[in-house]
RNA sequence: GUGAGCGUGGCCUAGUGGUUAAGGCGCCAGGUUGUGGCCCUGGAGAUCGAGGGUUCGAAUCCCUUCGCUCACCCCA
């Protein structure tokens, strides 16, 4: 056989039965956070008109320029496969006039997201993120909330060690100066930074201070800082922010270097690391967006949101254990045929057991009693349940209770009954 | 895009130049008459990722290629 003709495409996976309860478990707990905060669910195409990706001139980042899915479909259009969910979300938005609604609007969800990258550990070409989105209100109590919901799930989900990092990176009234400060700042040192660095000096300046490069890192640390060179407004934003982390007892860390890969970020950006890894495998990172909507065509709207790394959550988790003793599963039932003829009444049977809500399925047919029973514990069947020419002529069957090896006689009609005294014993 | 490591049946692994590639898990069957989980026996399943080369002879050495993994980069 060797390698099986076709494989997931590279940087996808399967989620397997085996790990669908883990999914689920993240899922249920992040919807209840989400619903505990007053957020309500929204879900967006997996693909957009390409342009809604790539505006406005020197607002390009790397993802957009060249990790980005984007194809023609037959009628010409160009589509992008998402990279990112907040601005689907804002298309929405002004799509559907939601600025009519009580502001601000505050919407989540789960999605899957495409960039073309080198697969690695915590990195993937498709990978999954619960998105969360607040549009219309620029108080720095929302930045608040909205952190304090990240913070709250990961705490739900009992994730520790982790660490909370936030700042600011100003706004358009106060950035050009900073990056200004920034760019002299570099240029008198520009033959001791990396290549990269070169670089970003010309194209994407705020990056400079997430250079992992040795050789930046003094540079770096004497670097003027966002959060020192904001304007009043900002900087009165940013105080009250802290003001308000503060009075939540969330344990932020202000980090200086702190900025964002998406360019219409403003203001508060934060992000929450494990206690490993390091920025790298950062499991959820968010900030502010007060420049999207009208980028979008809308009217001057404020925004803000995160997006949370479903993948990396998963492996920082201890999940919980399947197999805790006390609650009695619901019951399963395997519906097993003595003698090829009876088949057709297996199958009613099995019909009737769904229809009262139980579970159940057909033994594999044709093989030996012995083989189906034998499939029946492999499936982790609660009960066999037995028919032969004798039962089917009593209209009955014989339910066998799988983990105390004990069966009995039940008339067809009292199958569901049965079962449901079982499951309350 | 750059660099490194690895590719043996569904999964894990043995085998580092020499007869029909070995084992464990899993799967299927049987262990007598309509009965599971343990055990026993048997069976199916691999041209050793692919292609080429070296050699009397290669899963084992060399080259190429594909794939996977990790790191850089970037991000969730």
């Amino acid at each position: 056989m060797g390698k099986p003709q076709f494989q997931s495409p590279r940087g996808t996976a399967d989620i397997l039965p085996g790990a669908q309860a883990h999914w689920r478990y993240f899922e249920a707990a992040a919807s209840k956070a989400a619903a505990r905060f007053g957020y309500e669910r929204i879900d967006t195409p997996t693909f957009e008109d390409a342009r809604l990706y790539v505006r406005g001139v020197g607002a390009f980042t790397d993802i957009v320029e060249k990790e980005t899915y984007t194809f023609q479909d037959r009628g010409g259009d160009r589509f992008t496969l998402r990279p990112e969910g907040t601005a689907g979300v804002c298309r929405a938005y002004l799509q559907h006039g939601m600025s009519n609604l009580p502001q601000p609007v505050r919407l989540f969800y789960f999605n899957n997201l495409f960039r073309y990258e080198r697969p690695q550990a915590g990195r993937f070409r498709e990978h999954h993120q619960l998105g969360v989105e607040v549009i219309g209100d620029s108080d720095a109590a929302i930045d608040a909330e909205v952190i304090e919901l990240a913070w709250r799930l990961l705490e739900d989900l009992d994730v520790g060690g982790l660490t909370l990092l936030v700042n600011s990176i100003g706004d358009p009234a106060c950035r050009p100066a900073y990056v200004g400060k920034l760019r002299e700042y570099y240029s008198r040192a520009e033959d001791e930074i990396c290549r990269d660095c070169r670089r970003r000096l010309e194209r994407n300046p705020l990056r400079l201070l997430d250079c992992k490069e040795k050789q930046c890192q003094p540079l770096i640390a004497g670097a003027p800082a966002g959060a020192d060179h904001l304007c009043g407004l900002c900087l009165e934003h940013w105080e009250m922010l802290l003001g308000f982390l503060e009075a939540l007892g969330l344990p932020f860390t202000v980090d200086k270097r702190l900025v964002r890969g998406f360019d219409y970020y403003t203001r508060t950006v934060f992000e929450i690391v494990p206690p490993t890894g390091g920025r790298m495998s950062t499991i959820c990172g968010g900030g502010r967006y007060d420049g999207l909507i009208e980028e979008l065509g809308g009217r001057p709207t404020p925004g803000i949101g995160f997006g949370m790394g479903v993948e990396r959550i998963l492996q920082e988790l201890r999940l919980p254990d399947a197999g805790r003793a006390g609650r009695r599963p619901s019951p399963k039932v395997v519906v097993v045929h003595a003698g090829a003829d009876v088949r057709g009444e297996c199958m009613r049977l099995a019909a009737g057991l769904r229809a009262d809500g139980v579970a159940a399925l057909l033994a594999p047919s044709g093989r030996s009693l012995k083989s189906q029973l034998r499939y029946a514990s492999a499936v982790h069947a609660t009960h066999a349940a037995i028919l032969g020419a004798d039962e089917v002529a009593r209209g009955s069957a014989s339910l066998r209770d799988m983990a105390k090896s004990g069966q009995r006689e039940v008339s067809r009609d009292a199958l569901a009954a049965a079962l449901a005294a079982w499951a309350s014993a």
